[in-house]
RNA sequence: GCCUUGGUAGCUCAGUUGGAUAGAGCAACUGCCUUCUAAGCAGUAGGUCAUGGGUUCGAAUCCCGUCCAGGGUACCA
């Protein structure tokens, strides 16, 4: 049980017995003592001034004697107005430390057979362009958020939905075939993603000119986007594909696999991966099936050009579409359909998309049609909504040339961290893949802490020109201080120190005290983040610890330390603290260099 | 128009279920490498928490209005 609990209860106790009233927990605020004042925790009293009919003090003054009376972690009190600020005992803190010692997963739920499935979706590219900044926050919020849900004691399932079908690749696919002259990923040394993408945007030159064309023969614009020769084109080789006539779907095929091959090399990149991958070439008939379904139940409604509908007026939400006129899927067609096939697969408890914020208004539809459809788990659905990531430009446009593209970022940012290693005279007598894989992980850790420190539902901005700093509040940071823990323990074993957990101090100071206290607090941070759903609260604690850590390491010694008690507490001290930012990281995703 | 999210230091961001004097980093300026890694540490400066009201012992936090910005709004995904 954490301390906050402990005290928690001990103050109902208190209540209860000194004022004979029952209080409700929520009353009770029991939160860290401020830095500069003497004490651990510290209990509000003004909830309970009306109950004891006494100045804030002498209420404060009641309390104290009484918890420091009940409790034996609290040693004393003392009060500052409304509160009261309880002393917590030596001891507390080195269980807190030995078990974050011994204890690898300390703070860390294990899932047992019986415990709730997770489904998340992440990623969910389209087949006709690389993956770009929003993709990555997307990849590294699903991947982070799966590990935090799984330290709190659940089962995850981790899934991408591929969305290869669509207009969208057959724009590539058709100005390849018009202007690509058979080429390939080999023979052009382009990654496969970035070929086709590549195709994509040539598609977009071209349609562009012929609707300025037809505008400027007189044509009014919308007519012009819808009969421009090439969207025609594109739109003929959709119902080749939707016809599965041969050629195309070969053509399909190849392009497709071209983009996988890109794909897996950035995701491989980025340290995400999936249990398992749908693709809605496989799942948008299902959705159809499951619309003329519930046309047939009369859940949905048929207009007279035969498209069908959902009515939601009666839930607040408007009209929506599910099947057009000529039949063919919509994306919440395809959604429907998807999510049947998932839960045909999995005993899936919750689902859980990662999906950006402009598709609020998606998910809420498609949570109230899948009630409507009769799936239980409709209306439970989780839309892990976050924002977008701007420039100083403003939006990503890939027509105006400002998107940042994944592969590029990363390893820009791998030559800075190399330069800057070079620079800094470090790792030089590390081997040169050993030094190269460490390049790699501080880059990556740069990159993941710059964006998951953030609130995930807030938009974020990028600064291409600044680019990301390795200083101050950075992953590079905390990984730096994590290899300096780990040096002084590769010191200690040099020097045949034995590290012992039976712990003899006479004292905690208060610097090593404030370590324990964010030690003791690891647990909660955890359950706290898995509630939220917020990658960033694990973030921020970790720079929180190794900030502290720091200040400690530079005013203290360890391995010099005299008195051997002393610095056996200190070396168990800075493991623990290792071990949890090891941990912490771990669940963004951040890896931990032995050494930069 | 309607729905929705946001506005905290020059910039990027934290700020626990309403609590004590508003917190970091970057940028600027000052110190500190013969001391376990200076990707570090210590310090200076920088704030009408968009704005006006309300709720109460107490508001950046909760409620209402206003201004500004982002997103959505029926055959794109």
């Amino acid at each position: 049980m954490s301390i906050e609990t402990i005290i928690q209860q001990a103050t109902l106790e208190a209540v209860k017995s000194l004022y004979g009233a029952e209080v409700n927990e929520k009353q009770v605020q029991v939160q860290n003592t401020r830095k500069d004042l003497e004490g651990d925790i510290t209990v509000v009293v003004f909830p309970f001034l009306r109950l004891s009919k006494k100045s804030p003090e002498l209420t404060a003054e009641d309390l104290g004697r009484y918890i420091t009376n009940a409790v034996d972690f609290v040693d004393s009190f003392n009060v500052i107005k409304g509160f009261l600020n309880l002393e917590i005992g030596k001891d507390y803190w080195l269980d807190v430390m030995t078990e974050s010692y011994n204890n690898l997963e300390y703070g860390v739920k294990q899932a047992s057979s019986d415990s709730e499935l997770v489904m998340v979706e992440y990623s969910s590219p389209n087949t006709n362009k690389p993956l770009h900044l929003g993709h990555i926050r997307n990849n590294l919020l699903g991947y982070s958020i799966s590990e935090i849900v799984k330290a709190n004691g659940k089962k995850v399932v981790k899934t991408n939905i591929v969305n290869d079908r669509g207009i969208h690749i057959c724009k590539s696919m058709y100005a390849w075939q018009k202007w690509g002259e058979g080429e390939t990923p080999e023979s052009s040394g382009l990654k496969g993603d970035h070929l086709v993408g590549k195709y994509y945007v040539e598609f977009d030159k071209h349609y562009k000119a012929e609707i300025t064309e037809l505008v400027e023969k007189g044509m009014a614009k919308e007519d012009a986007e819808n009969q421009a020769p090439s969207i025609i084109a594109a739109r003929e080789l959709l119902r080749k594909w939707e016809a599965k006539e041969e050629s195309t779907i070969e053509l399909w095929k190849t392009m497709n696999s071209w983009v996988y091959e890109g794909f897996d090399v950035t995701y491989k990149t980025l340290g995400v991966d999936f249990d398992k991958i749908y693709y809605e070439s496989e799942t948008y008939l299902v959705g159809k099936d499951e619309v003329l379904r519930g046309l047939a139940e009369n859940i949905f409604y048929q207009k007279e050009d035969n498209s069908v509908w959902a009515d939601l007026s009666g839930d607040g939400l408007d009209q929506k579409i599910l099947l057009r006129s000529d039949g063919t899927s919509v994306y919440m067609t395809q959604d429907i359909g998807t999510a049947k096939m998932r839960f045909n697969d999995y005993s899936i408890d919750k689902m859980v998309y990662v999906v950006g914020n402009e598709q609020n208004y998606h998910f809420q539809v498609l949570a109230k049609l899948l009630d409507k459809l009769g799936f239980s788990w409709g209306k439970d659905l989780y839309h892990f909504s976050y924002g977008m990531v701007e420039l100083p430009s403003g939006k990503m446009k890939s027509r105006e040339g400002t998107v940042v593209d994944a592969d590029d970022l990363v390893e820009g940012m791998i030559k800075v961290a190399r330069d800057m290693s070079a620079e800094l005279g470090k790792l030089d007598n590390l081997s040169e893949e050993d030094a190269e894989n460490t390049f790699r992980m501080i880059a990556l850790g740069a990159l993941k802490y710059f964006i998951l420190k953030v609130d995930p539902r807030k938009n974020m901005m990028f600064n291409p020109e600044e680019s990301i700093d390795f200083n101050g509040n950075t992953g590079p940071f905390i990984q730096y201080t994590y290899a300096r823990i780990k040096s002084v323990l590769r010191k200690a074993a040099d020097k045949n120190i034995s590290i012992s957990d039976k712990l003899v101090v006479e004292s905690v100071s208060v610097k090593e005290k404030d370590l324990l206290k964010r030690i003791a607090l690891f647990p909660a941070v955890i359950k706290e983040a898995g509630d939220n759903f917020s990658p960033a609260v694990i973030a921020n604690y970790c720079y929180e610890l190794v900030k502290e850590f720091n200040q400690f390491y530079h005013e203290h010694t360890i391995l010099g330390e005299s008195d051997e008690n002393i610095m056996n507490f200190r070396l168990v001290l800075a493991t623990s603290v290792g071990n949890v930012i090891q941990k912490g990281m771990n669940l963004l995703g951040i890896e931990m260099p032995e050494r930069m």
